[in-house]
DNA sequence: GTAATTGCAAAGGATTTGCTCTGGT
DNA sequence: ACCAGAGCAAATCCTTTGCAATTAC
């Protein structure tokens, strides 16, 4: 990676990242939006907005996003990969809503330390994990349907 | 909640389930596997065995098995999904390895109350929840690669 | 004999990629 | 001008479905 000879140059990363229309748009329906939604359903979001952006461009976008820790994302049971804004910026999981999808971010120390413990008791590194907590939230719940 | 089925043999169902070649292949396999294998793996492996499956029999059996809770199912980033016999009938979680898909079945009283306790300060009922540990086994993590 | 089951072929649905054009700087 | 980024079309990949032939019982 260090460059011998030439030139302590510093390395003055030509990532220039373009701030194009399309992605502004996303960030603020994503600003906008509460719960965790899909790629399909953003794209289709910005076209009620009378944004045109190509569902490509969304793809791209989310990935780029999530990868940069700026998204959350979860893949639910139909396959389908949902994205939400990052509330915070640190290790978390979240508490979703089946039904309407609203979403909470929550920590759980013991958790962690859980998994940790778990993990090195069988010998496995560079470990990682995911929890999802599921379920029916509070209004959801009420109604008399049923 | 959990499924009861605390062996009730007095089934009255006319669902006659026949017993065929191909379950009984799958069955045997499966049997044999202590890792989280695909469908398109399995299916792979059972031609190796010289057994004559098809894919989409092996797609059949594996959600009917892992609806019957016979299988643990899990997802993967890739979004293949991937199967493996259920040690324990009751609840667990699974520590699996990404390199060699060695899981071992684990269990944390702490995190499902935890789990439960947050559900339940969010006015969240019908919880149920996903918790997976990932890293690199013992084994996996030793080799001179790299 | 009859319904359960198999499995090919094709459909489906999410996400990615090839590649070219557009627009930001 | 120059290159990051947009996006259409086509390609992938996993999984499901339609349906006729097969087979357990």
């Amino acid at each position: 990676m260090s460059a011998p000879g030439g030139g302590a140059h510093a390395d003055t990363r030509s990532t220039h990242e373009r701030s194009t229309r399309q992605k502004r748009a996303l960030a603020a329906l994503l600003e906008d939006s509460d719960e965790f939604r899909s790629a399909q359903d953003l794209h289709a979001a910005l076209r009620s907005r009378g944004e045109t952006v190509g569902l490509t461009t969304v793809y791209n976008q989310l990935r780029v996003l999530a990868d940069a820790g700026a998204l959350d994302a979860i893949r639910g049971e139909d396959g389908e990969t949902r994205y939400r804004r990052c509330a915070t910026g640190g290790h978390h999981h979240h508490l979703v809503c089946l039904s309407c999808g609203k979403a909470v971010e929550v920590e759980g120390p013991e958790v962690e330390l859980w998994a940790a413990r778990v993990a090195r008791s069988h010998g496995f590194v560079d470990v990682s994990h995911t929890v999802e907590i599921l379920g029916t939230c509070d209004q959801c719940a009420r109604p008399a349907a049923q």
